[in-house]
DNA sequence: GCCTCTATGTGATCACTGTTCACATATAAT
DNA sequence: ATTATATGTGAACAGTGATCACATAGAGGC
């Protein structure tokens, strides 16, 4: 068994500390916000020192590329979800996949924001780009049923568009002016009316 | 006369040292980007000792906000012309104030940034709100030729779209996957033919 | 002229950051 | 057992935002 899972015996070595780090980056992003994510912060919380966390990621933009990349994943898995759930159901798909990609915003913000800064991580990691192109694969699923595909692996305007009015609102909503006071129901309504209102744009 | 303007006698008093900042910001920020915007940087730029700056700003996150609030207020301008030129020469506002929206934040990225960053700057803030309004009453400008306006206070899921596609087509632009290795002009075609395709929607 | 008052800039210093490197320790391979 | 390799440590380093007593300048009153 090569598998060395829990930090089990005499806690010199963690076990999985490159895991653990991202799992540090979740709850300190969570908590405080992506500004307040550390090194040191995240070596102290998984009770390692500062300098351990070199050893498994050359610097701390690799770090949050990697933290990146877990989150378009995740981004990825909910809206996959939310089109199955809406097939199934008989519901529109990409209305689905748009609310479950703003739900996804509001709910994580601080993961939104990691996955699109190309100022803090480096966007032309291997693993990042290939989790980049899945959520495009995600997102032109949600598409199939309502905008008429041609080439799968380009966006056509109307695509884009749904990408853009979709993403656009998301990044209005964590970062910007609109609807600053409001519960996240009620984003979700507005949400749900924009969508809705881009529909005749879209057939 | 209390003007004191360009630094003259002694060189101890610079003059408008808050000003210099804010352009110190902008250089750097244009130059390396916003994560290499320092305190210490603007201060060695505009010639100064670094703890001068908090005689003018409270924080570095205040100085950020000034920062903010003048992209606001210059991309509000941009928006403005656009929209005079457009009227003047009897095309669709719309389209125009859109563009110019969007070649801004390509043209600036480090300023397009700084203006949405709401963990990076006092959103709060009286100025950086007043210029948040006056963005919003520009794109209604640019929209009312176009969408039939009710309400000039809030937005209608209409003009929300309007925005929304527009504000993530330039997201998407800086900091997202979509025509990462294209020219700027070929990304102008791309977003005329997004705004274009958007037109059912919003009439 | 002089003398204050206040605004503005300085230098030293602090805690904290990312990063490096020689070293320590544990696991794997021989 | 004895290597070799992977992983964690502790002490450093320069750079960061921030603070504070102090220095200097300009404005206003006399």
């Amino acid at each position: 068994m090569k598998g060395r899972m829990k930090k089990n015996k005499s806690d010199y070595h963690h076990g999985n500390l490159a895991e653990s780090l991202l799992v540090a980056v979740d709850e300190l992003a969570t908590k405080f916000g992506l500004e307040a994510v550390t090194l040191r912060a995240c070596a102290k919380l998984v009770g390692v020192s500062p300098s351990s966390a070199f050893r498994h990621y050359a610097d701390k933009r690799s770090l949050l590329t990697a933290f990146a990349t877990r989150a378009l994943l995740q981004l990825s898995a909910q809206m996959d979800d939310a089109k199955r759930q809406a097939s199934a159901d008989g519901k529109d798909a990409f209305l689905a996949v748009a609310l479950a990609y703003i739900e996804f915003a509001l709910d994580k913000p601080a993961f939104f924001r990691a996955m699109w800064r190309e100022e803090t991580i480096y966007c032309e990691d291997d693993a990042y780009m290939a989790a980049a192109a899945e959520l495009s694969t995600h997102l032109k699923a949600g598409f199939a049923d309502t905008i008429n595909d041609t080439d799968p692996n380009s966006f056509s305007p109307q695509e884009l568009l749904a990408w853009s009015s979709v993403h656009g609102l998301a990044n209005l909503f964590v970062d910007g002016p609109v609807a600053r006071g409001n519960s996240k129901d009620e984003k979700m309504e507005m949400a749900r009316e924009v969508v809705e209102a881009s529909a005749p744009a879209l057939k």
